[in-house]
DNA sequence: CCCTTAATGATAATTGATGCCGATAGTGTT
DNA sequence: AACACTATCGGCATCAATTATCATTAAGGG
């Protein structure tokens, strides 16, 4: 859980015996541009890459992003929409979870060091390399409390 | 977030002008009765009933299971295996949380009152209704570490 | 006991994601 | 700098979980 740099994600691909290509070069300078509170589909960083002319496929999207989460470089979000979202894995203090409505999808982020913290310290006491720590919450917002419409 | 009987759904449901059916009372009792940590797909709880003579379509257990998890009845999981996982959403002390190994999906659940806390207390200060709140850790677990299976 | 309509079951359709494979291009070595 | 090895890419076929459709059934309020 620390800040990749295009060099630093090549010297621990390089360790793997992976390499470097430029689609995980652009893939993940995207993320490290994006703003705080955005995340993307691999759907939405094809079309988002398409138009800046960086096209990529979307295999290789697909793959690229299931190989940086697994690396811890980026968190995998299920922000129940049917599909995975994806953003940068910053440290402490950017660190955020979660708060999701279940009917409009609407997301809060909120910080919270002591849910953190908690993560951190089950990981250690059983001994796993700790990759990523989300509190999820799944509610209802307020504007939906009100609406009529079912479920 | 508390504990759902027949009965008590049975209300929830006609005030919101739904009806109560065998088999939403099926899957209701299917999920009171699985033991703790133990948590189904859909398919699991088709397959299942399906053996106790008790079958009911899979239509209707994806239509019953996102219903459930919508009113609060159920959790919905993530954990990492391509498909949703559903369990019992039981309150303090019961409520749990989930570590998972990105690599081989063993699961551990823990308990930490304090991530409980700290959901519960986001969602009131945002005025959201909650559901569920789930702090999930994504890690590697210690065998895998070992593993020299690629990713 | 009706009447309205929510809910079910069977099946078709959707779609996010993965597998496959020939072509391409990083990386360590010579 | 050229080479060999093989990881990775792109394009497409495929898969599998989930959702949509629709005729039929049956809750539950009046």
């Amino acid at each position: 859980m620390y800040a990749y740099t295009a060099q630093s994600l090549k010297a621990e691909l390089n360790e793997r015996g992976w390499r470097m290509t430029p689609q995980r070069e652009t893939i993940l300078d995207a993320f490290q541009h994006l703003d705080e509170g955005k995340h993307l589909s691999a759907e939405d960083l094809h079309e988002c890459l398409e138009q800046t002319g960086q096209g990529i496929s979307l295999s290789t999207i697909y793959r690229t992003l299931k190989l940086m989460a697994r690396m811890g470089i980026l968190r995998e979000l299920e922000l129940a929409e049917g599909h995975k979202h994806y953003e940068i894995n910053r440290p402490y203090p950017h660190h955020h979870h979660h708060l999701i409505c279940v009917k409009c999808n609407k997301t809060l982020e909120f910080k919270n060091d002591t849910a953190l913290k908690a993560g951190v310290r089950q990981a250690e006491k059983e001994g796993y390399h700790l990759l990523d720590c989300q509190l999820t919450i799944h509610a209802v917002c307020p504007s939906c409390q009100r609406s009529i419409v079912p479920i």
